[in-house]
DNA sequence: GATGAATGAGTCTTCATTCAT
DNA sequence: CATGAATGAAGACTCATTCAT
């Protein structure tokens, strides 16, 4: 097992534990005794159990952020509705979140309260997610597909608190992954909830 | 100060500092400093650290039990719509949440992924939050005001999902106290997003 | 034992073993178990093994600088001599690290060369002993009891490089505690040794 | 670069931490840092971190002995007076102090009360300089140039620490390499300021 | 009841040393 | 011989809890 492995290897093992049973309830011990290492190699690899917490959230955050810059195929908006392009963005943050359901755990959950350093982390990213969302429904008001009277900022925290509460409920209380076919029903359901208040009523958003 | 007087005192003064820091954050030193009290008074009103932070938890669930048990006065349900009844819900969510913004940020962040029993304890008020909700839900389904096809239980989580993540942005995050009527407000602008989306278009809702 | 006595105590122990096995030789658990005490009971008295230590330095250093500031008694500039002024300041250097043979030899060669923080402590100790010497050395200048050549500076480290060395060699090494008239003896063979290289020779100097 | 080499590169590196440092101050990291080699090359040339610095005391001490013992030249005890060789004797020591100021650091402040095993090199160092100047005052008393009554062990004392204070201070703090002229200067201020109390007034003397 | 000094189990972190490549 | 990843013993420090006063 070669170093970048074997990084990788620790912070599996990490992310399994910290995911069960929280940051503070997780000792070195315990991923040591996971990964079946020494003690000192943790050590090799992060500066203390901080990095190690922090690498993990920083490498969800960078590969969300890397997920929602894609070039995303076959999606212009030229080509697709509002809500046609809402239930896209819906459904691949759906996709992502469901595709590590331990750090989603980590994220949504167990990294909350935790430390100032944490926080900050958590809230950059909970912010950069809502500012996503207030850019999509500003657009939408340009294209006046969205009520120039919509509290954006309001709704984008309805909508954030909502995929978050439907990631961590789904993807993590019930633990059973679902299927891609599954990811798109929930994303029908939300859209069926959550469009009718949100777009004005144009005959071609449907 | 009596004994009951006391036990309050030193619940009020770690509510601010599990708020402020967290549960691991926060030293049974610093609640005494804050407290002024002696480091072995703590332990004549709690077992232990944990029963402290459990006391408060439970007393606002508690709280809450009892807020959403009173008779609600002008209230009743064959004299108002049922968006009147759903905004009306709305409301007094909100309006409990913001009572006290150090145990809706305890509650909704501090408190979460800290420690199983703590962790058991949250998802009992948060499961018994949905439950009401969804009971909601389906008494509009019974009252076709609410569609068969709704996923009660997915919609409970949204409905969850986003009233907790406003209460916490909007009376933690944005810690300016909110006035009563910015409370009707937000109402207003929650009910103008997820009503749609909810209740079957009927002549007599509106 | 009340809590001034308990930290007397703890620095009492400290000592001992610092004088007898050095700062990085000595454990936190070493002490404890001299001082028959809890390991946390350290901690209530000093922040951190560093402060334990630098507490012993300073203290040292502190009674040196009272010890040196006394009323010096029958002594006064006009009565005596200036190599009788000279012997006086001799005897009583001599005196004061005798009075505490393990601070002696911590100053003296334990707490040298350990770490940046002991070492200006230690640094300011000689420096203030050079200083004063120096002051000494210089008033004798003024009094035309010692040739305006003499490089005061390398005579003050001269004098203090012999006092110091004496000081170890005889009360650390000789360990056997030296009576009163022991101190008497060296300080008479000091001054045999060194006067005649210093003070010019003046009918009334003897 | 080859086998002796290599290891004359480590010493040249680790020295230079430790008399920067300090023995504990310095780690196998820091010195395989500066030598720029890998961690195990050290352990291919050293038993362990104490042997290294072992190594460096012990070749010092050694390079001293070589020192003292050549043929030191036009000097010989005919042809010079008591007060000449003398002269000698301090310009050498101080001469061979000041070819490496790093283990001059070392040897008079670092290396002491670290560690049993290097305090008993460093007595030892110490207890041979001492021995060779008592051997000296010996010489003298039995010339007849130095007083019967002299306490030699103290007077060594003296002396040893006077040399060891000055060679500090001037070679290790006032770090500005003096050079061959200084010494002689230093050394002469030395003679005017010890001569005096250590030898008898004869007429060959001056 | 109140106090706060004492306790010690529990954890993180360091760092010299080893050994397979 | 050189390498450097892995090791794990050792040690400092924390902090909830107790208990004698």
């Amino acid at each position: 097992m070669n170093a970048e492995e074997r990084k990788k290897h620790i912070l599996h093992c990490a992310k399994r534990l910290f995911s069960r049973h929280g940051y503070y309830q997780t000792q070195i011990a315990d991923i040591i005794q996971e990964a079946k290492i020494a003690r000192g190699t943790v050590y090799q690899y992060f500066k203390n159990k901080d990095d190690l917490f922090i690498t993990l959230i920083d490498e969800f955050y960078k590969s969300w952020e890397k997920f929602i810059s894609l070039p995303e195929g076959a999606i212009n908006a030229n080509s697709i509705s509002a809500v046609g392009y809402f239930r896209h963005r819906i459904q691949r943050t759906l996709l992502f979140f469901e595709s590590d359901n331990e750090m989603c755990n980590i994220v949504l959950r167990m990294a909350i309260g935790i430390q100032s350093e944490f926080d900050s982390l958590i809230k950059k990213f909970e912010r950069k997610i809502i500012n996503f969302i207030s850019d999509d429904l500003r657009l939408g008001q340009q294209f006046k597909n969205i009520s120039e009277d919509l509290d954006v900022e309001l709704a984008a925290n309805v909508l954030a608190g909502a995929l978050f509460r439907i990631a961590y409920q789904y993807f993590v209380v019930l633990k059973s992954r679902k299927e891609a076919h599954d990811i798109d029903r929930l994303t029908e359901k939300l859209i069926a909830l959550l469009a009718p208040g949100l777009f004005l009523p144009q005959p071609e958003n449907r």
